[in-house]
Parts: structure tokens; sequence; C-alpha cells
DNA sequence: TATTGTTATACTCTATAACTATA
DNA sequence: TATAGTTATAGAGTATAACAATA
């Protein structure tokens, strides 16, 4: 006998509300979930390809090709073939691309403060261990400071 | 000092996961998010005009029309104006639209009951205090039994 | 004038299929 | 033939601005 609203629904609307007001504090600082995800999967420095990269953020190849394309336009970052092996594209941040990166980080970074206050350290860790029991994957935090 | 993944971070990744594969079972039932959370609304009844019904599921009257018309070019439901007050619209569902309600309503309980299996009672009311902790609001169930 | 909803239009994110270039 | 990535195209969901009809 369940009570009250679905779990998944409860989860999934308050999930919702979180993830529009994070949203707005990256497009306030000019950015978007997406950007963000790239950005940091750059900066982190572990993909290889951008197959790689694509799976990182878990997104397909030609969306990955669609963003990369608007952040090479905006300047965030330049591609060019590998001499050994040109089907290979090198995927680098410029220097526009790195402060984007920490200009978006401290958005994310206080926004998560806010949402951290409202739990104890003890609390904290249950809800860590609630939500791993849904059993969904993870990859990327901040990122590197530097 | 924080640890970790960020929360707010873990939470999105986890509700995206999980909306995913809801959405997933919806379409496999001829469904969609969108449509699940209007035949639920119109099934619980409370609303009174279609402003109420976007606030209701959290979209703009456009966008709520926009998904009205495919339902209605769908069979779905009808909508006809009020005599007293012809600016009003009155949506009603058709029996095709009851019949989809119950149908996605199997989906959505046999998703929620997957996800019920993973959490002891104590947990559970751990997890809804947790999750209420993010301050998000919240509407509807799994709607009405006819 | 204010209210209710629609139309016109557009944007973002995503995807599949077909293609180019390279190996 | 197989691989890395792009182009072409499309579709779902959302929004804002302008509008029509009604009150």
């Amino acid at each position: 006998m369940r009570e009250g609203k679905p779990i998944g629904l409860l989860l999934v609307q308050t999930a919702k509300a979180v993830s529009r007001a994070f949203e707005d504090e990256l497009a306030a600082r000019g950015g978007s979930r997406p950007v963000w995800l790239i950005l940091l999967a750059l900066m982190d420095g572990a993909h290889r390809t951008q197959a790689d990269l694509a799976a990182a953020i878990g997104v397909r190849g030609p969306t990955l090709t669609h963003h990369l394309g608007g952040m090479e336009r905006d300047g965030l970052l330049t591609r060019k073939r590998l001499p050994e092996n040109r089907r290979v594209q090198v995927v680098a941040l410029t220097a526009k691309g790195r402060a984007t990166f920490h200009k978006l980080r401290q958005g994310a970074m206080s926004f998560d403060r806010d949402l951290d206050r409202r739990f104890t350290r003890a609390e904290m860790v249950t809800l860590r261990d609630l939500l791993g029991r849904f059993g969904a994957s993870a990859t990327v935090g901040f990122g590197p400071d530097s």
C-alpha cells in the first residue's frame, strides 16, 4: 500500500523545478546546460574522441557536433584535425572558453551551496544513498579549478 | 566542505534517467509526458479554465493549446465554448481519451511499483521529506480510478 | 479596457539517415 | 570495409508577441 504522490513523479517534478532554476542561473551568465556540460568535460580532459565526449555528456554524435559548432562560432573552443589521423578532431578550449567555464562554475557552485544549506551532513549522506538507489549513473562534478 | 558530486547535479541526473525511462514507458503505450499530465489533470477534474490547466501542468497557454490541439485531432478530447461566457473553452475527455488515460495509468503504476520496491517504508518517508526540502511544488498523482 | 484563448513564429535540444573523408 | 565526424532533415516541447473574440 503506497501513500501519497508516486515517488517517480515526485522525483521528476522536484528535479524539473531544480533543473529549471539551475538553467536560469547558467543563462544569467550566458550559458546553458549542454554548454556547461561540454566545458566541464573538456576541463576534466579525460575524453579522447568526440564520440567519447558525446557519451560523457549523454548525447549522440550529431547533437554534439551541433553544440560544438555553436561554441566554436562563439569563440569558446577550436577544432583541428590530428595530423596522424585526420579523421579525428581535437577539441580545445580557448581563453574565452576557459573564462566562460569559470563564470558558469561560479553560478553552479553558488547554486549548489544554496541547496546544500538545506540539509545536515547526515541528511546529505542519506539523500545521496537514496538517490543512488534509483540506479542512475553519473560522471561530472564541478571540474578542476584551473 | 562538501563531498562528492554536487547534490543538485546528482538530483537532476538521477531524475533525467528516471524521467527518460518513464517517458519510454508512456511512449510504448502511445503517450507522452505532456499528454499524460493533461489526461491526469482532466480526470482529476479540478481545473476550471485552460489557464488553470496550463498552470497545473506547468506550461504556458500556447503550449497547452498546442497539446490540446494534438489531442483533439487524435480524438482524445473535445473543446467547446461555454454558452454563458463564450471566451471559455470547456475541455472534456472522450471515451478514447479515458481509455488512453487508463492505458497510460497502467504504465505509470507499474513503473512506480518498480521504483517503490527499491525502498523500505521508512526510507520512503525519509526520501519524501528530503525531496520536499528542495522546495518544489506538486499537484498530481495517478488520478482517479474511473 | 480586461480576459480567454489562438495563431504565427521561432528557439533549443535532440535524433536518425545519409554522406564525406580517411584509414 | 570500418571509423570519425558532419550535413541534412525532422520532430518534440517550449516560449513570446500579436491577435481575435468576448465581456
